[in-house]
DNA sequence: CATTTCGGTGAACGTCCGTACACTGGAACT
DNA sequence: AGTTCCAGTGTACGGACGTTCACCGAAATG
């Protein structure tokens, strides 16, 4: 026995894990699917939980299945392997920031402010996703290889998007297009460094506030110096 | 037995990971002090190769001990635990590069030259410390804690003494201390990133070209950027 | 030469690991 | 109603893990 549950009870109604379970044990009577489905879910939202410290080449398959309340086993059901389950947190990661910070920039033509809203965006984005930031941060460096390939392309993505709007925003061509993927680079980068550091200063406000206000000045500086760069090369 | 190495050789004489080991096995009959000292630098050299791919929160004390060449146990004569040993690593791995970095900057008071001259300089660094810098670029998010927290402080190390010499250049202030931090926090951001970069460029010369040039036009943008900056806030 | 020091040994422990396997019981399908 | 499907179960395995302990032999000490 894993966990102990009330007797009868076959399978994981209740993963520990899992934010979204129904209160008061209230019998849904879920289909196959929906169950299956929120298995998944607590799997993955327990193997996140679990890999908050160090990292997810350290934590195993026992570790997860344990936390969600289920048999090792049944652990392959879901997924083939932990490195298939870490793509998978990748991928759910980025597909909403990169949604949110296209919006951004799509709706707002405005140049002067597309530093401040996309800093407010990802900051915001970043605590209301805690877990998945953290993943990021962590396994982009230090995850299983593949891992860390996908997270790399993923951050490539949004440093051509950005490129690409910067093109768009700027009117025709006072850059080059590569000057612009060097500025688009340099941006993400501090953007990334921007989203450690909001990590880090969790429950400290003002540090919180000295790191947003620091990476607005950051991009300004970086958009000023990259105008300037070109129009005296 | 954990390696097979010749018989009647009692103690960790030719350390399997360690490349300071003395040629054709000659009797040059070290002392004690020496002998420890060697075995240190193989367990080390071996932890240093094992987090490689990983992290060090994924290796294991047996595995350096069977890298080594020594037996479990015998670590603890030289270590409390491997994250003690990560403290060490760290410390190598920053006090060259510091000592290396702060001459840069003092035996050359052109500004012009400084984006240079430090880019070349952390380039030749990472190509000749490799695995140090992996090392750092790893854990420095995805280590055991008192690791992360170490890492920070150096790299917040460097960021002052930049800030300071940053001061020291421009003469007196055209900065406010405050946006001189930023600035230095922005240049040290990029200059990790360029190092992971050129890290990850192994082998494709081209490759790296173009993350150097990189660096040293963010570095530039960055600083162009910080002077057009204060000049009209 | 006698004694101490200490880096390294090797067996043994209890725990956790990934994975193979046969099984079960309710939902889904016919 | 009878059958199939399949998420989850429970057992079992061989191996790796960290740590303990008593022990050894050569270097260091006196």
């Amino acid at each position: 026995m894993y966990t102990e549950r009330r007797p009868g009870a076959h399978s994981a109604t209740r993963p520990t894990a899992s934010g979204a379970v129904p209160r008061y044990d209230e019998q849904v009577s879920e289909s196959r699917g929906e169950r299956k489905e929120r298995t998944r879910r607590a799997i993955l939202d327990a193997a996140l939980a679990l890999c908050e410290d160090s990292s997810l080449v350290a934590v195993s398959l026992r570790q997860v299945a344990k936390e969600v309340g289920i048999v090792p086993t049944a652990f392959y059901r879901h997924f083939d392997s932990l490195e298939d389950l870490g793509l998978e947190l990748v991928d759910e990661s980025f597909v909403s920031l990169r949604m949110m910070l296209r919006d951004v920039r799509r709706n707002d033509p405005a140049f002067a402010d597309i530093v401040d809203r996309s800093v407010d965006t990802l900051v915001s984005h970043v605590h209301q996703r805690r877990a998945h930031f953290a993943f990021i941060a962590r396994e982009r460096s230090a995850g299983p290889v593949v891992v860390r390939e996908r997270i790399r392309d993923e951050i490539e993505l949004c440093e051509r998007e950005l490129a690409v709007d910067l093109a768009r925003l700027t009117g025709p061509a006072p850059w080059s297009e590569h000057d612009l993927q060097v500025l688009a680079n340099l941006m993400v980068t501090a953007m990334v460094a921007t989203a450690e550091a909001v990590l880090l200063s969790a429950g400290r406000p003002d540090m919180e506030k000295y790191v947003t206000e620091r990476a607005r000045t950051q991009l300004r500086m970086a958009l000023i110096g990259a105008l300037q760069w070109r129009s005296r090369p």
